[in-house]
DNA sequence: CTATTTCTATATCGAGTACTATAAAAATAA
DNA sequence: TTATTTTTATAGTACTCGATATAGAAATAG
């Protein structure tokens, strides 16, 4: 890690940025963008709110750094998953096994900022920034998938992204990890048996 | 259809209830519940607040007596599928195609009130309105399992729930019919083999 | 040291929120 | 008509929203 150690004039910064941006994705992965507000971000963050826009421009941008963060910290899972070397069949399967214990894993926190963190919302560039991580993670999905069965990629990613939301929505409703597990398995069912049906 | 035709002392109304919940459904259909404001509902339903407090009581209310509007017009495709004299594997497979359809008719109104209409949202009460009638149709699905399959119904409920949340979102995220309809033939697919499976 | 830069806190901006007090207007009942 | 009742429209309540102007405090460079 590089950390950029140019003495800049004048009065340094006295709070930790990522500290804050950690405590600023806890609030809006509870919530969502919406659902949290300069006041209490700056507030939870322990400086004023001139502080928080000096550091992070507006609220949009601080919470694309937030998406940033939370891709950075919280999606090694999906990305190991997707590297093991096992068929599509069994990758999938064990990616829905793997976002019912994170998407359950803090009752706080539930499902996936990146899927539900601006459902609903007013600003439309937090809501075309969500839909580029999502877009990216469908193109995650999408490459994986193509190595085996490159024509109908496009259409399982889409499938795994539409259970992926389901699954996200379904914690947020107060369902277990064993009942997201259970489901994930139906659906992984349904997606080996697309897969043995096409070939 | 019996029509209250008590005169009531005073001035009569002078606009359309049902008239003016049409338009309502329509706004909160768009764009959730706190995505629509009071005075952008007054306006848009040609009446001003103090006329919308006074037959609607308040947000909440008004937002409750679209949900039951909503139902009431827009779930007949959900119980006359669950009613057809299929097996569940078949029903739930024709539930899945009609969603596709229903969930991306209208451009401007995407995916499913009950299950999107409160999605982060910041009214605890308007939440768990929308949690009550997401309840009533999981209780539906529910019933109709349990004919065949007592001993899954709960679990097969959730299951195909989840299913239409994942479909409700990704119309909403801009998916066409015949994307939902194949995601949702997949979904089925894995239901059938659950099925089976277990029997 | 002085000069410069940048952060900090206070106090606020204008716009938007759900909601309502007031009173005029309108339609009824008697 | 007159009295009563209810709906209207105007205007405004108190509050929250994201974002800032101002000025003082603090730390650097020279």
């Amino acid at each position: 890690m590089i950390t950029k150690k140019i003495k800049r004039r004048g009065r340094p910064r006295a709070f930790d940025v990522d500290k804050g941006l950690a405590i600023a994705k806890q609030l809006f992965h509870q919530r969502g963008f919406d659902g949290v507000g300069v006041a209490e971000l700056s507030q939870k963050m322990g400086i004023t709110a001139p502080s928080l826009y000096s550091a992070f421009g507006n609220k949009c941008e601080l919470f694309e750094r937030v998406l940033e963060k939370y891709v950075e910290e919280e999606s090694g899972w999906l990305v190991s998953t997707l590297q093991e070397e096992n068929s599509v069949e069994a990758a999938i399967a064990n990616l829905f096994k793997r976002a019912s214990k994170v998407y359950t894993a803090d009752t706080t926190q539930l499902g996936c900022l990146v899927l539900d963190g601006a459902r609903n919302c007013n600003d439309s560039k937090a809501c075309e920034l969500n839909a580029k991580f999502r877009q990216a993670t469908w193109q995650m999905l999408c490459d994986r998938i193509a190595k085996e069965h490159p024509k109908q990629a496009s259409m399982l990613a889409s499938y795994i992204l539409t259970i992926l939301m389901g699954l996200s929505a379904a914690a947020r409703d107060g369902l277990s990890e064993s009942e997201l597990q259970t489901i994930g398995e139906i659906a992984a069912t349904g997606l080996s048996a697309h897969i043995a049906q096409m070939t």
